[in-house]
DNA sequence: AAAAATATGTCAATCGTTTGACATAAAATT
DNA sequence: AATTTTATGTCAAACGATTGACATATTTTT
């Protein structure tokens, strides 16, 4: 089907070895070989077979991402900036959904160890240490702890909340309500809360918590949500994710409720989608292009690396108060 | 580093032979040593190396999934679907983001050649027949005409458009604008305007089109459709995706025209992502999952049967109009 | 007890490419 | 003219798994 080295070597006019030298750029080569080789390789379309070099131990340029879903446009942003940070480096990306299914990621574990990929970006949530470190494989995780091994890129989620809370207070809100994610030990979302109670207490205002799941549907959401404004009367809302907050919106919307005037609504993540197309809403930047960055910038380290010794194992990026009409 | 064949033959105490034959299931064996190759196998957490499987014929289990961008919710859910589907058939999804990019689209096209997928759905809309058809690779095409040999789906773009018009039409529009992308010759998305203008032919009102780039940025598209409602005044505007829709409408709330009294909108897509978060808008909801079902079922019968000829060249899924608030 | 079926092993070729060893020849440098 | 450098070729052994051919046991069936 596809053209093989043979194929080039033969219209070339040269031996296979040539050709292979020609393309590792190995040994002594006359431009005029070079020249003629590289124009068979362009007739005939050719590209080395990946697979037969990886038998060589030449890398796969291949990374596993994986995320709990590319519908949510906070992990859709970022997979497309670790995709297209790591096409400049000439890498390819195995897509995986785990959705909030352990026996999934667990399977494409062993799916990215079966096809060699280089290195592993981990955002999923389901899957413990171990299952991890027994690939041992070059791995980075964002926003969560996976073993002492395992560099951990995260944004700065307690500065984050204390920026947003800290602009509700002043914005005049008294009775603010945390809507969140249930949480996990040790992970670095964790700090949003602990920011949250930490503000609360140097503002001198009570601490309220409504939990949502990740997980939760949207409707499951919803009826959280108008529970909440129906029966507490929040007069601010800071949300761990900005699609939490478009729901208060369009439940306050429903229920009557004024934005800003009566209540205010503050998010977390800052995605370009929601600053286009919900761009009432204040917000937390999370600095998504530079995570993609340095994410590929480790790994890429540790696979041309794997036995240095890790510099530094949390990276916290700074984050961006987005101030806008739900705050106003 | 990962355990090999060998390895496992070591520890349960057979030939290497022996343990390829109970990974295939080839020729005689006995239960006691396939339990004990397959306890060895757990016990080195052993997985085939598909790389060197591959050499011998076998299927990588691997498909390039080319599309613009994941960031944009209809594609996004449409490659959550794909990945989800192929996924139950253990095949895995190599992400390729091509935006509007003609090279990176090639550039991809060359990498999955060499990493050997094992076919490609292609929704990107940069390259021509040509690049695609000198791959000798199974294709399935997404809303695009590449090749006489590469069957389409797409969902009813004519009876969508024709739906939305009605639409408006009934709830009491006379001057209807059509708002969309531009569009090249051959494909499935022609249809869209072509119903436009039928439509506009049967219930006698004058077409006015209003051309938006895919390409084009949120504020390019926000002037453009500032201009179109300052110095156009329609009573409705149909749109050929919901994103563009949301931005109409933040333009009309930003201008204070108001919706649906004075202007009424429609939108095209129908994302689980809109209907959730901006549930006001009325919109034609393209099949997403039965789009991505179908298009992996095709590529799936054309893998394992590459010379079969297709029975059919375009498949087109049924749209469903989803009314809301905006043409209420 | 002979024949057939079952179970496992050894050996070698294959997939496409890389790479080292070795040979040979032409060109460039002493 | 002798030596070194450059250029190319031939050959073969890897990489990890598959598979056919063939050999040799052990069971099972007649």
């Amino acid at each position: 089907m596809a053209a093989k080295l043979s194929d080039v070597a033969k219209k070339a006019g040269c031996s296979a070895t040539t050709v292979s030298r020609v393309i590792n750029n190995h040994g002594y080569l006359s431009q005029k070989t070079k020249d003629k080789v590289f124009a068979a390789m362009r007739e005939l379309n050719y590209r080395p077979n990946s697979i037969a070099r990886s038998l060589q131990g030449k890398k796969m340029k291949l990374v596993g991402l994986i995320f709990p879903e590319i519908t949510n446009p906070f992990f859709a942003e970022l997979v497309q900036d670790i995709e297209t940070t790591l096409f400049q480096q000439n890498y390819k990306v195995i897509l995986c959904n785990a959705g909030q299914n352990k026996e999934k990621e667990r399977e494409y574990l062993r799916m990215l160890q079966a096809n060699q990929v280089d290195g592993i970006i981990a955002g999923a949530h389901n899957l413990g240490i171990n299952e991890y470190q027994q690939l041992g494989l070059p791995i980075v995780s964002f926003d969560r702890k996976l073993s002492d091994n395992v560099p951990i890129v995260s944004c700065d989620n307690y500065q984050g909340i204390k920026l947003a809370v800290h602009d509700l207070v002043q914005a005049g809100c008294h009775k603010i309500y945390f809507l969140g994610n249930e949480h996990r030990k040790g992970n670095p979302t964790d700090e949003r809360l602990a920011a949250y109670l930490d503000e609360a207490k140097e503002c001198h205002f009570s601490a309220h918590i409504r939990s949502v799941a990740f997980s939760d549907s949207s409707n499951i959401k919803n009826m959280k949500i108008h529970d909440m404004l129906v029966n507490d009367h929040p007069d601010g809302v800071v949300c761990t994710d900005d699609l939490t907050a478009v729901l208060v919106l369009q439940e306050a919307k429903k229920l009557g409720i004024k934005v800003p005037k009566e209540l205010k609504v503050i998010g977390f993540d800052g995605t370009k989608q929601i600053q286009t197309y919900h761009s009432e809403l204040s917000t937390i930047a999370q600095p998504i292009h530079d995570i993609a960055t340095l994410l590929v910038k480790l790994l890429l380290t540790r696979i041309s690396n794997p036995d240095e010794k890790l510099r530094q194992k949390n990276y916290i990026l700074p984050v961006k108060l987005i101030k806008s009409e739900t705050t106003a």
